[in-house]
DNA sequence: TCCATAATGTACGAACTAGTACGTTTGTGC
DNA sequence: GCACAAACGTACTAGTTCGTACATTATGGA
């Protein structure tokens, strides 16, 4: 005769745990699967804690993808505030931030990812977070200081406003990780590869300094 | 009293037309919902016909992805094709292709977008197919070409390859359109407006050959 | 004209998926 | 200890979505 077990397992409360748990596994799966990809029952099951939870604390699929939004972009908003461009002249504080933008992209793949989503449902999402928006701008007025010096110093080219830099610098960065697996199988080239990698991000630098000068 | 309507509509077949009909409704769907978000019902409800022949030609919906995905990759390969630089320099050749390319990714969103997509889903599709890759290849062999006549000439530094060369202009192309809407919301500038765009267009140019000369 | 096959329409089913009803346990202030 | 809210688990449901069974019509060749 079986018995009924006596409850083995003690339960312990631990909200903020599980919120952490489930923010970081919804954010693996909506970037691995894509909004419509990502299945709830499948962020929960990787989850400490069960779907009841995801909904008792973000409300629903929607809100929770919303949720994983805005931890991804505030977990990087602090990119230039790292950085240490005010003792150097323009060329070297443009080249550090490159840099930066650079090896951002290439060790955040899921924050990539999960933008390309966001475009792909037409940014519906980020349009609704006024927070958001105000992060980076940060970037701007870096960009824009790092202009300003270059005018200054008479090496930089005055017709090129901060949003075109940033475009220019993006884009590229961007595109690297975005784009790797169709890159790859079209043209046979691994852009994670070291080698290719380090030759890239030499190349953007060499780039956006060759433009500036330009004229 | 109703009376049975003796069936009123002449059906006419058409297997052509009905194959066309459904991918170019599939590919709207697929370039706006993504490929999870896409629904197999909407497709057909847009269609001269019914969910019976989507099924009836395709088979099912991954396979009416995988055409879709064919025929846009495929509707665009004679990009380098319709291009005439035979009669000019390296330089002008250069900028020739690049304002083609650009334009080509402004005027085809839906293409842009499919790539996007299925760099979500991994590449997993266009890795299985080997025809697409060929196709791709001919941009690299004109771009290698142009690189060439730079060096023969004296005006292109040669230690950038035609890849190289590549993912540099797409990346810049590709991303105007791909990350229209976070770039637009996140920095208060839409990236489709006339001017905005005619200034990209001219920047990608000068950015390239900038690049190229330096050195 | 008639037949074989390609092309098409309708209605339905099985499986999946977001979301919830309901009950139980844990921790905390008193 | 004790009451009460916050935290949590289980099992279920309603609706959606891909796919198909079955029947019918069109069309070209014998």
């Amino acid at each position: 005769m079986l018995e009924r077990m006596p409850p083995p397992s003690k339960r312990t409360n631990d909200p903020e745990r599980t919120k952490r748990d489930i923010l970081e596994v919804a954010m693996a799966e909506f970037a691995s699967e894509g909004y419509s990809g990502a299945r709830v029952d499948a962020i929960a099951a990787r989850t400490r804690t069960s779907k009841r939870m995801i909904y008792y604390y973000f409300g629903g699929k929607e809100q929770l993808y919303l949720a994983v939004l805005e931890e991804a972009y505030r977990s990087i908003r602090a990119l230039e505030d790292q950085l240490d461009i005010a003792g150097c002249d323009a060329r070297e504080g443009l080249r550090r931030l490159i840099e930066a933008t650079f090896d951002h992209d290439e060790r955040n793949p899921n924050f990539i990812r999960l933008v390309s989503i966001e475009n792909i449902h037409h940014g519906k999402h980020l349009k609704q977070n006024l927070q958001l928006r105000q992060l980076n701008a940060s970037v701007i007025a870096t960009l824009d200081g790092i202009l300003k010096r270059g005018h200054t110093e008479g090496v930089f080219r005055d017709d090129v406003d901060a949003i075109d830099l940033h475009l220019a610098i993006s884009s590229y960065c961007f595109f690297r990780v975005a784009n790797r697996h169709t890159f790859g199988a079209l043209f046979d080239r691994d852009l994670s590869e070291p080698k290719v990698l380090a030759k890239s991000r030499t190349q953007i630098v060499e780039m956006i300094l060759a433009w500036l000068a330009a004229k």
